[in-house]
DNA sequence: ATATTCACATACCGTCGGTATGTGAGGTTA
DNA sequence: TAACCTCACATACCGACGGTATGTGAATAT
């Protein structure tokens, strides 16, 4: 087989049994033994391809993100209104973060392995980008006050997150409506009223 | 000297020097053999005093948890009005809790150690607990609309967690009033305007 | 005075993440 | 096409870690 298709199969094998595991038990209670019996390798590919056990959860953590960050822009794209697409983005995020898997690796297990300043960027980098760059619209469009983005997007970015770590345990199936409701009426709080 | 104080001494010494050595270099980065090494002990007393090193970091975590409750309930105590109560004990919240160590500790390790259900029961019964009793009393005064508290509770407290871990980080020492400005809105904004 | 408890200390174990080295098929060059 | 080289792994091994089994001596009870 070619050699750089089977490289990058290996690693996509790795990255994707590795991803399972640290899903269902976390990343302290999966050994690289379990990883690479998984993935058909050894420990010799796996550290061929990544350099310590961090580096490939770090490799896991990027892809959960791109998936959420992709959810959730797709679900703003859906609407042609600034306001909508905030709103409709929130809903997404809300809705795909509530997988308990997800959770785990990007909200939990995530800032702890990676620290947080590296987590955060990556964070930035994928979902939360879409968040500042919604608000940043918004005031240039003069639908909410001009206030300091930074700060309100973390802390909306917080509640969601804490918000769909919430969601995930719930059983009331009415918790999901909800907080969004919840969320729409802080959403709503910040629109200009003039 | 008294066995009983003696025990006392001892459990109390590790959870200190534990304590320390978490918030500086985060949980997995600390073995056991340093812990008893700060506090002059063998890895035997460890394991009379706790079941594992979670074990530890959970009467670790209680700790921390409990002082930031008093502190947040101490700053609520200095109002009488409900509302007063409330903003106070927000902002005692986000300044403690910019304390890289206790941050560490509380927000980073500790869901991803001890578990997010467990972490949220602990939380819950340190500081969260405040919010929501502040928000139940807020309703049954009319002062903010009657609405669900728990989700309300749960947004908040996720922004306020992010806020005070983007906070640490921040460089611009007018970050701090920036995000009390934003969060004290958000609050505003739950007013019940009739 | 003797026995018992208990708060530790000591010695040891299996497993873990990580590394050094071997190997053989794929690709390159003469 | 044959010799050579590269590289994607496999194998074997190491120190350190969390955890455990057992020993010990001072405090306490009888």
């Amino acid at each position: 087989m070619d050699r750089v298709r089977q490289r990058l199969e290996t690693r996509r094998t790795l990255v994707t049994e590795a991803r399972t595991l640290f899903a269902r038990h976390g990343y302290a209670a999966v050994s690289l033994a379990q990883i690479v019996r998984a993935a058909a390798v050894t420990k010799g590919a796996l550290y061929h391809h990544f350099d310590s056990k961090a580096a490939l959860f770090h490799a896991v953590v990027g892809q959960v993100q791109r998936e959420v960050g992709e959810r959730v822009s797709a679900a703003a794209d859906a609407h042609d209104d600034p306001w909508e697409q905030l709103v409709a983005g929130c809903r997404a995020f809300l809705a795909v973060s509530r997988d308990p898997d997800i959770q785990r690796i990007m909200l939990v297990d995530g800032p702890a392995v990676l620290g947080w300043n590296e987590w955060r960027a990556m964070d930035e980098a994928s979902s939360a980008r879409h968040l500042s760059e919604a608000l940043v619209t918004l005031i240039e469009a003069g639908v909410i006050a001009r206030r300091p983005v930074e700060p309100l997007a973390r802390l909306l970015s917080g509640a969601m997150n804490e918000a769909a770590l919430w969601l995930a345990r719930s059983t009331d199936p009415g918790d999901l409506p909800a907080v969004t409701e919840e969320l729409s009426r802080l959403l709503e709080s910040l629109r200009d009223r003039r």
